[in-house]
DNA sequence: TGTACATCAGTGAACGCGCGTTCACTGATGTAC
DNA sequence: TGTACATCAGTGAACGCGCGTTCACTGATGTAC
């Protein structure tokens, strides 16, 4: 015996998992039928609910998995070894480390990106409804990690979620793009840098914000 | 005779546009069946083809009547009887008059919004193709908007592009989540508010931009 | 104005096909003793 | 270690249904004279 019969049942599980994110590259999560995720799999249409209940619990599980590791990560890119010395350094050093984290991060796992980018909006109302609740973690969390910052007292909690709503937004955009690219090195660059002075012309304009009411 | 030949053709076309929107609440345009728009509207399966070659080619019919309003209104928006004096009042009033459109705007024509945000990246490769377009020539227009600000000079045209690219997203995610709020005004007050708050941010940013390079 | 013919939006039957789901099954793997 | 039974991932036939598209059609509207 080389394989229990968890382990091969774990392994059809992933093979649907991956199927799945392959036909989404050509059509919404609503148009796929079971039976096609059935014969690119390789098993018979009834075999698909021994793992799972639905096409819709499948795109649920895709959305977990896609957004598990990416939050972790993003967390680590906004950790420092040696902390800047003052506001303004530190903000670069934040919008560097996030466009770096944003051109590594995307192209390892692009077939997730653009699943979440295609059903974001367009998905089951639950799958919509998941992929907003992961989005607004990670907004709440950017935004707790910049009131870390030293005298970002002068914004009131409500600034910060907006301050960190727009970065999101930014970003976001910016991984359905790479995500899109196909791994393209040119495209890869472009967004890179307009990541990049986005992040800083908006940090730039937070630093100058109380001033400007 | 109360109603020509064409006048009943037009009306018929116009409702296989108006019920296409309404089940496209409900499921993506990939998702949605030919016989179920039939149904919709009160016609045979069949004479559908009397209107359109495809679903697809209807869903490029939606786009153009998305956006052709669309950009004159935000070119509107961007005029002033009487102009600002400086830079930073003018910035300001950009943001406000935008924002003004936006929460006028997105309500009139909600559905038309939804459909774009939906088949935005879910939709088939024509619409999608269509979207970005639309999307691309708005952003030139408002760099050459921009760019007419005494004063703007001091940015390159790549730089006048990635400060477009930063507004237009920005405010693409806030008429999505305008539209999908389905007319509720508290939704509504505080999505404007954080539009204004956010373009602000954006535009004292790019004022205080060449000067952190 | 009246007549004869042309146009064409919408009809309705028919087709072969893929769909989700049911059900009873098979046979390899796992477990109790 | 060997045997007898249990589990359960995957099978295969069958069902009724909605699908896109074909085709020949109908009958009201439009046009030429």
């Amino acid at each position: 015996m080389t394989e229990t019969r968890g382990e091969r049942k774990e392994r059809t599980r992933r093979a649907i998992l991956d199927a799945t994110l392959e036909l989404c590259e050509e059509q919404p999560l609503a148009a796929l039928s079971l039976r096609q995720v059935a014969k690119q799999v390789g098993i018979v249409p009834t075999a698909f609910y021994r793992h799972f209940e639905s096409i819709e619990s499948l795109g649920l599980t895709l959305v977990d998995e896609s957004f598990s590791s990416l939050r972790d990560l993003l967390k680590a890119a906004r950790t420092f070894e040696s902390p800047p010395a003052n506001d303004r350094a530190l903000f670069l050093a934040v919008a560097d480390n996030s466009v770096d984290a944003l051109v590594t991060l995307v192209p390892r796992s692009d077939r997730h990106f653009r699943f979440i980018a295609r059903e974001r909006l367009a998905g089951p109302a639950a799958v919509r409804e998941a992929v907003r609740h992961q989005l607004q973690l990670i907004e709440r969390e950017l935004a707790t990690d910049i009131a870390r910052v030293p005298g970002a007292g002068r914004w009131s909690g409500d600034d910060l979620l907006v301050l960190a709503n727009l970065l999101v937004s930014a970003m976001l955009s910016h991984a359905e793009e790479l995500a899109l690219a196909g791994g393209r090195a040119d495209v890869a660059r472009r967004v890179e840098n307009v990541a990049r002075r986005q992040l800083r012309i908006a940090l730039i304009g937070a630093l100058n914000w109380d001033s400007s009411r």
